[in-house]
DNA sequence: ATTTGATTAAAATACTTGTTTAAATCAAAA
DNA sequence: TTTTGATTTAAACAAGTATTTTAATCAAAT
């Protein structure tokens, strides 16, 4: 063998990385093969010497940010140990870092799931199942006892709402707030104590069937 | 002259509204002039006759997107006539109602917002800058009279992401709950009443700086 | 009936882009 | 040193696609 190995990370991480950067950002058909070689420092012929094909190695990138997306969210509700206010709290301070470091995935995922192919769907449920299981069987509980009318629809969509949707609306909120990328920075950390709170407030007051 | 003239809706107006369904659901690189052509039942040669390139059609229909999409917002905050519980009620309404007919508009925003333009900056202010002055005035008001902590980008990012995060993550949400599209529905009617109420408890609440 | 401009049809053109190929180069392993 | 496989280089290839063109056709206005 030579110098860039198949196993480490050498030049098959540095083509996944380049493409795993720009279709998160720009999407599969606007993103080039040619840019990819040339963002990975590599030569255009590599890519199909390492991956078949644009496609099979926009599918790899897919699944890769399919599980880190979910998979987060699906750690922390899983845990027993936890109160659901401890939970949540977890919850939302992962994302909030999670998505402070890759800030384009959510989007990325949405667009992906309007396409809503049936490979992807295995997926979410794949990553997500258990998990969720795990909580509606909790919320439907605390529901019986009257600790909170708040329908896990209405759960997840708040919680999702109010943690990720402010990364996706960035450029949005930061054009009708006139809000610097520091003053954004410092209203995401001002919302991991606000999230858990609202939700908090949401769950006790009246909620939904 | 000959049928379809310039003026009424006919020829120009099929090819526009052809292209806003296809531009708006793929984005524009994955949007091919030919389906563009077929969808509107007309020739591939009207589409350079009517517009110089598909360009400069994309233009147009992400500027009518902008403006419906924000002008909404603008609407219902502007009306000081209107108890702040009352705006905030109308929006979310108008919002449902608008984001259930046209449910693919907000991923396109969101999605030609991160590419930045200068073009569309402009345009975000131009049609939210009116009501933005008067709701920002609003608010910092009721903060100095204690009626409410809450922070205007909490605020805006409270509202967007309990009213119009839902249809942009809907495939998400649905796969994670479960949900029918017709329990999709009426969990949007519930949201109606829901987040008004929401947001009338996290205004109430501490909230922020 | 003639004219006029919209519309179609069919192709040609030009450019982009995914993919492949063939021949060199180069670094390490044998 | 020889060999081996990764990597480069430079093209070529094959589709796909935006755009243009040219010559018909067609419906209404004159």
């Amino acid at each position: 063998m030579a110098k860039g190995k198949t196993k480490d990370g050498s030049t098959e991480e540095k083509i996944k990385e380049a493409a795993r950067k720009l279709f998160t950002k720009k999407g599969f058909a606007a993103t080039r093969t040619r840019d990819i070689a040339e963002e990975a420092g590599l030569n255009l012929a590599l890519l199909n010497y390492y991956f078949r094909s644009k496609q099979k190695l926009f599918d790899i990138i897919m699944m890769e940010n399919f599980r880190q997306f979910l998979g987060g969210m699906s750690a922390y509700f899983a845990d027993e140990s936890l109160t659901m206010e401890e939970r949540i709290s977890r919850v939302v301070n992962a994302y909030i870092d999670f998505l402070t470091e890759f800030p384009d995935l959510p989007l990325f995922i949405l667009n992906e799931l309007r396409g809503n192919p049936s490979k992807i769907a295995m997926k979410v449920n794949e990553e997500v199942g258990p998990a969720r299981s795990q909580l509606f069987k909790e919320l439907l509980n605390a529901k019986k006892e009257g600790k909170t009318a708040l329908d896990p629809f209405h759960f997840v969509a708040n919680l999702v709402g109010l943690t990720v949707f402010p990364f996706v609306g960035k450029p949005l909120l930061q054009r009708v707030t006139n809000a610097s990328d520091e003053q954004f920075r410092a209203y995401m950390e001002e919302r991991r104590k606000l999230v858990p709170m609202w939700i908090g407030m949401m769950m006790k007051g009246s909620g939904g069937s």
